[in-house]
DNA sequence: GATAGTAGGTACCTACAGGAAAGTATTGGG
DNA sequence: CCCAATACTTTCCTGTAGGTACCTACTATC
């Protein structure tokens, strides 16, 4: 063996995993990515299925982890503003790269309807 | 506007995030992908912290997606193989790029020290 | 004084993912 | 006759993430 591999976990790319692609957290930065400065209820409408609970905590734990910044301005009503900062910026050629691989979804398609046919087709798995 | 975004998800990159993302698919992906061809074993003892049952969904899923590939050998006791698909293959600069972000997660650490400290020292937030 | 609008917070509840432990089929070996 | 080994499968159980619904503070406007 080269080196040893931590009992835990064989796969050093989890922490980022953890970090970037919890749930909600991938069209969070996306918005934010792609369409600059957003407020709360425009995250809200933009993001149409999310609840508003999950929204604060998700933009808190993005807040924390220094992907987002936000910015409160003591108006009434107040007003509160999320945009990306510049580390959550330089995810931008990860998602680059996610997104050109969006072009082999056409291949997972065609697998699954090919294994879903075997298995339907009385090919008995042992 | 430029072109309408769909109601749903703001976010194209989520069906992939979806496929390769999803719990415990980064670290069979990874061994698969770093060390090669594995038994079915060989996996459990590797990703030491994941049970039989949730390793077979798992496998089963992921060839079902055409990221790896199970060969079965009718032997006694029975023999698996599972090695990754040239499909899965093409996942690496994906890995490799996710690889390469590890190192802003200094960065991130540092983000959260600062804002815990924030929070402790009295800074209520509006 | 009722209402609207913002940015959340809280209490409660449920569904589902995942964990633990035991069972299954097969056959060679003691 | 029982055990060992492999690759799961099945049953049962629990924790927690996330959803629903309602509540807060603040002021301007009607």
């Amino acid at each position: 063996m080269t080196h040893d591999i931590p009992p835990e976990q064989a796969c050093p790319i989890a922490p980022v995993v953890d970090l970037v692609f919890s749930r909600w957290t991938t069209p969070i930065l996306w918005a934010l990515h792609e369409y600059g400065r957003h407020r709360f209820v425009e995250l809200e409408r933009r993001i149409s299925t999310i609840t508003p609970k999950v929204l604060t905590q998700r933009l808190r734990q993005l807040e924390r982890d220094g992907l987002v910044v936000r910015t409160y301005h003591p108006e009434v009503p107040p007003r509160v503003e999320y945009e990306i900062s510049e580390l959550g910026r330089s995810l931008a050629p990860l998602f680059a790269t996610l997104a050109g691989w969006s072009g082999n979804l056409k291949e997972v398609e065609r697998a699954r309807e090919s294994y879903d046919s075997r298995q339907h087709a009385g090919g008995r798995r042992p």
